[in-house]
DNA sequence: CTAATAGTGTCTTTAAGACAATATCGT
DNA sequence: ACGATATTGTCTTAAAGACACTATTAG
């Protein structure tokens, strides 16, 4: 801070112009965080003594109020102007989940003008990873009904475009929401042109089905972070309950990835971050397997 | 969106909810930019016919007033209510700059209560990357004085403790900044802690020395993100001028990285990032060296 | 010639990919 | 024994690190 009494351009002291100082001089945007609650479920399978199928599901609720009415949004709420962010987004996460102890991470500021037909509103994106044994509460405190979907993300076009100074690549990718109830989907165009070094990217909806507001564009940036940190991150035990198999641990890489991965080769890479227990798993129809557990004193940054 | 005459529990349509619909219920925050414009400057060596040496920049204002009188501050201001949160940061950036092609990308959003002495603001940063050959301006349009400063970044402390149900880590980084005419610096803490398999992450201010606000934990910020983004995407050429030598490039690199890198392998990694041109420096008082060209055709996503 | 940087060749080390082979359970 | 998954071994391929060697300029 600068010396008590030293003057600014008006000619007042630090205490003077705090005291002058009128926050409410100008009209304030909203603002709110949205929650992206993710999880990774064990689906039961119809066939023999297959191991449970996973997925990665997405927790929405439906909203009971315009806009959007009858359709599905991501949690979340205002932050109150004696409250920060990453507290207001710890609130919402709680009211959810009913549990404090969750890893979470900022993910992105959506700050369009017209993002709500209502009025001005900033919404400051997080994700949030649950492993799901741990929630035995069907989420919902609220009136509000809350629902588990299952995400799919596929790429369904891809094309580069020569332009004037350079070029445009453009991918065209589809989200895939489905409950037990409920399937909703939606398109972002994700557009990154080169013009000379300069690269830009701007991300749009093409199309949203049952998501509301612009929600799809968070679902996707949000995936695509997941996609992006589990490789060069531990941030994926946060959805593996404490003891797991690496065959487990496998299937999650592998549905966060969207493609399948060997065996040998992942054992070999994520060897060291884990550690072999005693124990093993039982009754399931084929060889035991080990469990594991995260090993915490794996160096965070390599 | 839902059915024009679709009502909700209060039994409302949608036009007659937006109607009733009263944004300015209750008080909302001020919502901000701040940019970080990055640039790489040459400084001419002292020395007989060495390779000018090269120094990562960051650009600064001079606070006219409170608070912060008299300290050094990242560019910024206030989103309008008719302005999107990326229009903003554009708006400041072309009037830091006077260029209007600059690549630009969203950090993290800032909302702490009280960064912000005079009332509550949340800051959303943005990171710029400009080559510093088409930046004739010295920056500035309006009266505050703006300048240049030599970013340093070092790693002072990190050590682990063991906690209750897990470890964390904790280390302390230096960043200095030196203009021709002042030296700043300043001191944060990253926390990053494990219980159970819940990873946590907090960054706070040790010390600041001429820097106004947060603003230290900003650059930092930006810092961790450029070395992060500079291994795994071509961002780097947005701070090279459109041609350049390997050496000058491998040089960016290290100082971006803070660390040296071996040259053989450093051209094979870097191989189809490139496309030679026909020409060479001269002049240099020793072998002259081919130029290249960022390749835009180069695939983006690999 | 020398100082300085540019650029290449190649051997070693490490990591990733591919795939076969072996192990162990419940029925 | 069979179906299913678990786990290891090893050969191949690709990338990164290390370092020596050759090339080209100004003075």
């Amino acid at each position: 801070m600068s010396p008590k009494n030293a003057v600014d351009r008006n000619g007042l002291t630090e205490q003077k112009f705090l005291e002058v100082y009128d926050a409410g001089t100008f009209e304030h945007p909203s603002v709110t965080v949205d929650m992206l609650i993710f999880t990774v479920l064990n689906r039961a399978q119809d066939n023999y003594r297959k191991l449970p199928d996973k997925s990665l599901q997405l927790l929405l609720i439906k909203r009971g109020e315009h806009p959007f009415l009858g359709q599905w949004a991501l949690p979340g709420g205002f932050v109150a102007v004696s409250e920060s962010i990453e507290a207001a987004a710890r609130r919402e996460l709680y009211s959810e989940t009913n549990i404090d102890n969750i890893y979470m991470e900022q993910l992105y500021t959506w700050g369009d003008v017209n993002r709500d037909p209502r009025t001005r509103v900033i919404s400051c994106s997080y994700m949030a990873l649950v492993d799901r044994s741990t929630l035995n509460v069907q989420a919902g405190d609220d009136a509000d009904e809350a629902a588990w979907f299952e995400v799919g993300y596929e790429v369904i076009e891809e094309f580069r475009r020569e332009t004037a100074d350079g070029s445009e690549l453009e991918r065209l990718l589809r989200i895939s929401l489905s409950s037990e109830t409920d399937s909703l989907s939606g398109t972002v165009r994700i557009l990154e042109s080169v013009q000379g070094h300069v690269r830009q990217l701007k991300r749009e909806i093409v199309e949203s089905n049952g998501i509301a507001f612009d929600h799809v564009l968070m679902i996707q940036y949000a995936i695509e972070r997941l996609r992006g940190k589990v490789e060069y991150t531990d941030i994926i035990f946060n959805l593996m309950p404490p003891l797991f198999t690496l065959s487990e641990l496998q299937r999650v890489y592998e549905i966060i990835l969207g493609k399948e991965l060997l065996a040998a080769a992942f054992r070999r890479k994520i060897a060291d971050a884990v550690t072999e227990t005693e124990e093993f798993t039982k009754d399931a129809g084929h060889r035991p397997s080990k469990l594991y557990r995260y090993n915490q004193l794996r160096n965070f940054m390599p």
